[in-house]
RNA sequence: GGGCGCUUAGUUCAGUGGUAGAACGUCUUGCUUACACCAAGAAGGUCGUAGGUUCGAUCCCUACAGCGCCCACCA
């Protein structure tokens, strides 16, 4: 006889064992073993990889859970289910992750270690954050495949990671140039657009006398090498000045000779209408500068502290060096007033924390609008052999329906993003993660990227003179082994020769994918970018559906931090309780898109639903005898309607399913098995089974049954634990055996 | 500055052009041999505000308010 609790803690762990041990999580197992027809529609999802920067937070949990309800789904209805596993390095991440570890501990930064030891110790960091994590996935009961499991960082990867490089250096949309860059001068390395956070901060705005002109400023300190004053082309107050018109007029440090320069980005209500820039140090500068070929000059530093230009003023740290600057402007008469608490956005790095300081350097861009041509597309609007952008892909591939993007009102934001898209910033001076693919020649002292001769893009150089080859000492920003993920764990690029991949290889088998599903917060990081690269690369789209689920917030609807002390474990949460109440926690009332606001109230809640479950299952086992086993049941026309009503609930179910509403179908069958199995069907079946008329209880007894089972199979995609459970218990023999299958996770959902 | 979303029972949220739904919570009653992590039952909402379309709107349209989010080159 059966528990009355249910303790998932107790059993949860062997069934995932068993399962795991099965080999059923693999297709290929599955067709072998003849679960799953060979010519089985496949079903594919690549796990959004975890970061190896420590453990698996509520949002992992939500998505695993999302995730596995969809595979567990498709492997019943007989799809070729694939779910892929994987981690990613996350280079900034970990590296400065384990700088501050290690700094903590003994007082030593990266450079004091040197290249190779620190990054023994990071990728013992990554290798003890790997085990973590992937027992938290077991845990929770993800059904993905081991046998596929992937890194972002691992040699097969690497082999992708360079593959790509080259092939999109050699299609020119690879190149090296000097740019405006995020500059953390913290970590000490370039930061993407989208890693910016942005904080407000009040600060005083200057007005400054710069000859005839006032300009405004916040940023006095980095003022020294102003020599153009830029205005409106329309502004009439200035209209006496016209475009490249010299003036000489006294500076910071001195007479300078200004050149007047006229650009409509200006603003003509802002302040004066009127400033100086500094392209070497401000992004909406550098692109006055690019615009009108205006010179650059460095004013700060990589450490963030004022060059020789700065006169008296060199080598103070900007921050420092304000005051003084201001001081010195007064003295001059250059100060006209101080407008205090203007409210000024400054940008500071997301992973690292730093401070941006914008400077010009050298670095590996990819270029998104560049015309090339995309030999194989299949592409919707986009031909074979035509000319296109990375722009024109990213928009094509969702604009043309082939891509559809859930909830539908994040393709707008999509949209909006790719068309304020500049060019990304592909290299990080960071030690944690993929080398660049470059290897440069020692007797050529400039690089050049035009130059074939200079420089060697995607593989080492072939022997000989090795010593005559450095390697660039930059590594790759994260997002780009990432954008690779659908691919690069497909086998990508072994299996990719020429243009087609092989007959029955995963490539040709699984990919595009299925659904990405993913947290709403990285749709730019991340979404788009596989879209961009899997469309340069393949010529194709990497995934047919994106869900994007919101993120997991306190029951305040506050975002859990460790500061505010309101973060909910997981898997305190499953030892509490158990897997299935934790997974249920996460999916109900989660809308597509929107937010979930989890307590510790609603995981004991279902908690109690798991019990019911356990308790239904062991009322029907319990009434069971032996002789049941052959009894034929007749069914009375109330009794076919029951079973019918379990029918149509599981129906429903799958239905959404299907259209991605894992809410509704939770609570559907949720709502079933308690409200209409348990409470109508068994209450009013009591009396039967306990009727001396054999066959009356018979037949009562395997309507229960044969319900319980409908149950079990809506259940199971999203409580496998209890459900798997339950369907082990069941009785064996006799030709109403009902337990087709070795488990209920391979149990056909007809 | 531009865009998007949300506003429905005490709480968290579903939902639909036709007299309002769930879960949790609350209250009452029951230790009836599946389950007290339970059962039976009850209370509780003019579906943000103001207009409009319609035979009829919580659902469609417009405006407004509050909250939240995203994007952006106001120095």
């Amino acid at each position: 006889m059966l528990e009355p609790q249910y303790d998932g803690n107790a059993v949860e762990g062997e069934i995932y064992r068993r399962w795991e041990a099965s080999g059923f999580f693999n297709p290929d197992t599955c067709v072998a073993k003849g679960a799953t027809k060979k010519n089985a529609k496949p079903f594919t999802i690549v796990l959004p990889p975890p970061n190896v920067t420590g453990t698996l937070h509520m949002g992992h949990a939500a998505m695993l859970v999302i995730e596995d309800i969809m595979v567990r789904y498709w492997r019943m209805k007989g799809r070729k289910a694939l779910w892929l596993p994987g981690t990613d390095h996350a280079a900034i991440a970990t590296q400065s992750k384990v700088e501050s570890l290690i700094y903590k501990k003994e007082g030593k930064n990266r450079h004091d270690l040197g290249r190779e030891e620190f990054l023994k110790r990071v990728r013992e960091f990554a290798a003890e954050s790997h085990d973590t994590i992937v027992n938290q996935m077991r845990r929770m009961g993800a059904s993905v495949d081991w046998s596929r499991e992937a890194y972002t960082l691992d040699e097969a990867r690497g082999e992708a990671v360079a593959t790509a490089f080259k092939r999109m250096y050699d299609m020119g949309l690879i190149y090296r140039g000097a740019r405006i860059v995020n500059w953390d001068p913290k970590m000490q390395t370039t930061v993407s657009d989208d890693e910016i956070e942005w904080r407000e901060e009040k600060v005083p705005l200057y007005y400054l006398q710069y000859g005839p002109f006032v300009i405004a400023t916040a940023r006095p300190e980095t003022k020294f090498g102003d020599k153009y004053v830029v205005v409106h082309p329309k502004d009439k107050r200035y209209a006496k000045y016209k475009g490249g018109e010299k003036l000489s007029l006294e500076w910071i440090n001195g007479p300078v000779i200004a050149t007047v320069v006229k650009d409509a980005v200006m603003d003509m209500d802002f302040g004066t209408g009127a400033m100086t820039i500094t392209p070497w140090h401000d992004a909406t500068d550098f692109e006055i500068a690019e615009r009108h070929g205006l010179d650059r000059e460095q004013i700060i530093d990589e450490r963030g502290k004022l060059l020789p230009v700065a006169g008296e003023f060199a080598g103070m740290k900007i921050r420092d060096a304000r005051a003084a600057i201001v001081e010195k402007l007064r003295q001059k008469s250059l100060l006209v007033k101080v407008e205090e608490g203007y409210v000024h956005r400054i940008a500071t790095s997301s992973r690292g924390g730093g401070r941006i300081e914008p400077q010009i350097k050298e670095q590996w861009f990819v270029a998104v609008n560049k015309k090339f041509t995309l030999e194989k597309s299949k592409i919707k609007g986009i031909r074979s052999g035509s000319e296109t952008t990375l722009k024109k892909i990213m928009l094509a591939a969702v604009a043309g329906g082939q891509i559809e993007i859930i909830p539908k009102r994040f393709e707008k934001i999509y949209f909006h993003w790719i068309e304020n898209l500049r060019d990304w910033c592909i290299s990080r001076q960071i030690w944690f993660g993929h080398r660049i693919p470059v290897w440069y020649h020692r007797a050529f002292a400039k690089v050049s990227a035009d130059n074939g001769n200079e420089m060697i893009a995607g593989d080492p150089p072939a022997g000989g003179a090795e010593m005559d080859w450095a390697q660039d000492p930059d590594t790759l920003d994260t997002w780009f082994s990432s954008g690779l993920w659908t691919f690069s764990t497909l086998g990508w690029p072994l299996d990719y020769a020429r243009s087609k991949p092989k007959k029955g290889s995963d490539l040709a088998t699984y990919h595009p994918t299925d659904v990405l599903e993913t947290g709403y917060d990285i749709l730019f990081f991340w979404v788009a970018r596989m879209i961009l690269m899997t469309g340069a690369l393949l010529g194709d789209i990497p995934f047919r559906t994106v869900y994007l689920h919101g993120l997991v917030r306190d029951e305040k609807g506050k975002k859990m931090s460790k500061t505010d002390g309101n973060v909910i474990d997981p898997l305190d949460m499953i030892r509490k309780y158990n897997a299935d109440a934790t997974r249920l926690s996460l999916v109900m009332g989660a809308a597509p898109g929107s937010d979930i606001k989890l307590s510790e109230d609603k995981v004991r809640g279902y908690r109690n639903f798991t019990t019911k479950i356990w308790n239904v299952g062991r009322f029907v086992l319990m009434h069971y005898t032996p002789e049941f086993a052959n009894q034929h049941a007749v069914f009375s026309v109330s009794d076919k309607k029951h079973l019918a009503g379990a029918v149509k609930a599981k129906r429903e179910v799958a239905r959404f399913i299907e259209k991605f509403q894992f809410h509704r179908a939770a609570e559907r069958a949720y709502h079933y098995l308690w409200h209409t199995f348990a409470d109508k069907i068994i209450e009013a079946k009591k009396e039967d089974l306990k009727d001396a008329d054999a066959k009356k209880a018979a037949a009562a007894y395997h309507l229960l049954e044969a319900i319980l089972m409908e149950c079990l199979v809506m259940l199971h995609p999203f409580v496998p634990f209890v459900t798997e459970a339950l369907y082990q218990n069941l009785p064996a023999g006799g030709k109403n055996f009902r337990r087709e299958r070795e488990f209920l996770m391979m149990n056909p959902w007809k």
